[in-house]
DNA sequence: AACAAGTGCAACCGCTTTCCT
DNA sequence: CAGGAAAGCGGTTGCACTTGT
């Protein structure tokens, strides 16, 4: 990491101002703020300063945590999938990096919003096949979902099915605990009134869940590695066949059971 | 080889939202 | 309920590195 010896080089990033430290953090002062957070945990962040012996201020701490040193945090270039989530989801909600954030579990905020700019933005102007291909699939699936509102959720799952997956669930929990592979791991918050479902009235589409249904976990768990994408295109075109899975159905209280194989935003 | 332009990303800023007293 | 503090968020900046000329 350069920061360190940038700093000691430039100069700044020593400079205090009302006696706060700014700049890139050095390895002694990331040394600090991983121990303070291992003692105190997350949270506090003002206290940082005077617990741990460090001049920063709060906010620089938390993003410095956050952005940085946090241990869930996942290195490495962004994935081709992980691309089209972004693509998708900046659709939907527009510059809403945070809740963007939350649906690539390992991905911050920051780093989204860096990648969109360098990538996207000068797209926008020259699309590429990718985000061409991307946008054109929204445009299918918004067309689909209004036709599917309009259709007034005809189209909800039987409790008959619901419980014989979540039998299936019960037993083969921990077959699925690596999937999906990278999204939806992890996500506490899901929402789970607006959880997909695929449409009973079409074999196509239903594919995946009637797979689950005839005990083929094994298989989608083989998948979370090296074809992950086939399975995440899968999940897209449950998407793509969104048929509003009711609340009663997570009233069951597996929800959180299930919330773990379900597309990793609503 | 030298310079300029472009790129990536960590960090900061200022505003908004949430929490606490 | 009001006000202040803390946390969260999106936008922006600045610098090192890379690539092109």
């Amino acid at each position: 990491m350069y920061c360190g010896t940038m700093a000691a080089h430039m100069g700044w990033g020593i400079i205090e101002e009302e006696g706060w430290r700014k700049g890139p953090w050095t390895s002694e002062e990331d040394r600090l703020l991983i121990e303070y957070v291992r003692l105190h945990g997350e949270g506090r962040w003002n206290s940082v300063a005077r617990l741990a012996g460090l001049k920063r201020n709060g906010k620089s701490c938390r993003l410095r945590w956050v952005n940085y040193l946090r241990p869930d945090l996942k290195r490495g270039q962004i994935t081709p999938h992980e691309e089209s989530i972004i693509l998708e989801l900046h659709a939907r909600w527009g510059n809403r990096w945070s809740t963007i954030a939350r649906s690539l579990p390992g991905r911050t905020d920051n780093e989204i919003k860096n990648y969109w700019r360098t990538h996207f933005k000068k797209k926008a102007k020259v699309p590429s096949d990718a985000s061409e291909k991307a946008k054109t699939r929204l445009l299918r699936r918004q067309q689909f979902h209004h036709q599917q509102q309009q259709q007034q959720q005809l189209q909800l799952i039987n409790q008959a099915d619901m419980k014989r997956i979540m039998a299936l669930l019960d037993e083969n929990d921990t077959k699925i605990s690596s999937w999906p592979p990278q999204a939806a791991q992890g996500k506490q918050d899901v929402d789970t009134s607006t959880i997909a479902y695929p449409n009973h009235t079409s074999t196509e589409e239903q594919g995946f869940f009637y797979s689950m249904l005839n005990g083929n976990v094994p298989h989608v768990a083989e998948a979370s590695s090296s074809e992950d994408s086939f399975l995440w295109d899968g999940l897209w075109n449950l998407d793509d066949v969104h048929v509003n899975f009711t609340t009663s159905a997570c009233a069951t209280g597996k929800a959180s059971t299930f919330h773990n194989f379900v597309v990793p935003f609503c």
